[in-house]
DNA sequence: GCTTTAAAAAGTAAGTT
DNA sequence: AACTTACTTTTGAAAGC
């Protein structure tokens, strides 16, 4: 059927593996990991496993960004745990993770006007500024999350929680874009 | 009783003189730009507005102040760039980006983004063209936005090279370099769109 | 508000070759 | 003129300034 090639590009997800780190000991220990107390609180570190990138904070909350599906970060979450583990730290065993946020790209398969689109969906509910950022922004209240539409066609849903909130911001924009002749 | 009375004699000077000095820094902004009366009251008036609504708190006198004029500049058609407000202002070009966004939503100013036709007029007579140019001009960039050439792209890009297209058309040629830098953008943004506009729009360029 | 991470979209910019 | 690198926008958490 329809298919708008939804592909989710980053995962942000957020837990909590200890009661406190020594993140100077960590920082000797992972090889590449970057700790920086004065330019940043958290220690970055990066794995390759499924990709990822991890912000690692001494009260034993860890942030974790750039995975490709919610799968992954679980996998690299644990296999996290299982480093600190492997150097000495207790960490906690079934630690809660959260996604925070999901980044997805998405396309419409129509070369769109953007001006027309923001008149269509009026220009309170829209940020569109050329000279700017060549994307209209537009604020989706229904699944909260805002998509970038272009216009190419191609669309960046971002601030959604679920894959499916994803795919419920591409089909409200394909819907209200089509509803008013725009696609 | 008279602590109340002096407290509001207190804000009220307070208040006026922020008005005061907002109104002289929009003055003198609109004055290094070489704006109208037209445009400086416009943007007397949003200013007014944002002050009303209580948009200031948090913000800078200087910052709203910049959008403001940002502002009425492209209400009043005759835009200037973030960058060209951001010059003569002693805030940065995105905080001037920011507060616009702010205001814009607040006072439901609803503007459409900046049409590059709008910024023909200026371009022109920085490059010394002739209005036969210019017309040239308006019509290419009326061409480029009915065939969806525009959507997403820089005005003053486009602009610059329908400018540079008509120049040409003309018998006035302006080189890439000369239109580029009447209009901000560089030379090679101008090849990109003019390649563009004249491919979409067969139209032939003889150089 | 800022700092740091990652990621896509498309335009514009800057530095090299 | 091509390439490469990089910045614009959006989103979210973390701890501290």
């Amino acid at each position: 059927m329809s298919d708008y090639n939804i592909k989710i590009e980053n995962v942000v997800a957020s837990t909590k593996l200890a009661e406190e780190f020594d993140l100077t000991k960590i920082e000797a220990e992972f090889e590449g990991a970057e700790y920086n107390k004065q330019k940043f609180p958290g220690l970055v570190y990066r794995v390759s496993d499924p990709k990822a990138a991890f912000l690692v904070f001494t009260s034993g909350k860890v942030v974790c960004t750039g995975a490709k599906n919610v799968a992954d970060v679980h996998t690299v979450i644990g296999n996290m745990a299982k480093k600190l583990n492997g150097i000495g730290i207790k960490t906690i065993d079934d630690p809660e993770i959260t996604v925070q946020n999901i980044v997805a790209s998405a396309d419409l398969q129509a070369v769109l006007n953007l001006n027309a689109i923001a008149i269509g969906l009026g220009l309170e509910n829209i940020e569109y500024e050329p000279e700017q950022f060549p994307g209209l922004v537009y604020r989706i209240d229904d699944p909260k999350v805002v998509v970038l539409i272009f216009s190419s066609g191609k669309l960046v849903v971002t601030g959604g929680k679920s894959p499916e909130n994803c795919e419920q911001g591409v089909e409200v924009v394909r819907q209200q874009l089509d509803s008013m002749g725009l696609l | 009783r008279l602590r109340k009375w002096q407290r509001r004699i207190r804000v009220s000077n307070a208040t006026e003189r922020n008005l005061a000095f907002a109104l002289s820094e929009l003055d003198r902004m609109a004055s290094a730009l070489g704006l109208p009366r037209t445009v400086r009251e416009t943007a007397a008036v949003v200013y007014r507005k944002a002050v009303d609504k209580n948009l200031i708190r948090g913000r800078s006198i200087e910052g709203v102040a910049a959008a403001a004029l940002y502002a009425a500049c492209r209400q009043c058609s005759v835009p200037r760039t973030l960058d060209e407000i951001g010059e003569v202002s002693r805030v940065s070009r995105k905080e001037i980006g920011r507060t616009y966004r702010f205001i814009s939503r607040e006072l439901s100013l609803k503007l459409m983004p900046t049409s590059p036709i709008d910024y023909v007029p200026r371009f022109c007579s920085g490059l010394n063209l002739k209005g036969e140019v210019q017309s040239r001009g308006v019509e290419i960039l009326r061409q480029a936005s009915e065939k969806e050439l525009t959507s997403g792209r820089g005005p003053t890009g486009v602009a610059a090279a329908a400018i540079y297209i008509a120049s040409i058309l003309c018998g006035e040629r302006r080189t890439q370099r000369e239109v580029a830098d009447v209009a901000g953008v560089t030379e090679v943004t101008i090849r990109n769109r003019y390649k563009e506009l004249a491919e979409e729009l067969d139209i032939e360029i003889i150089l």
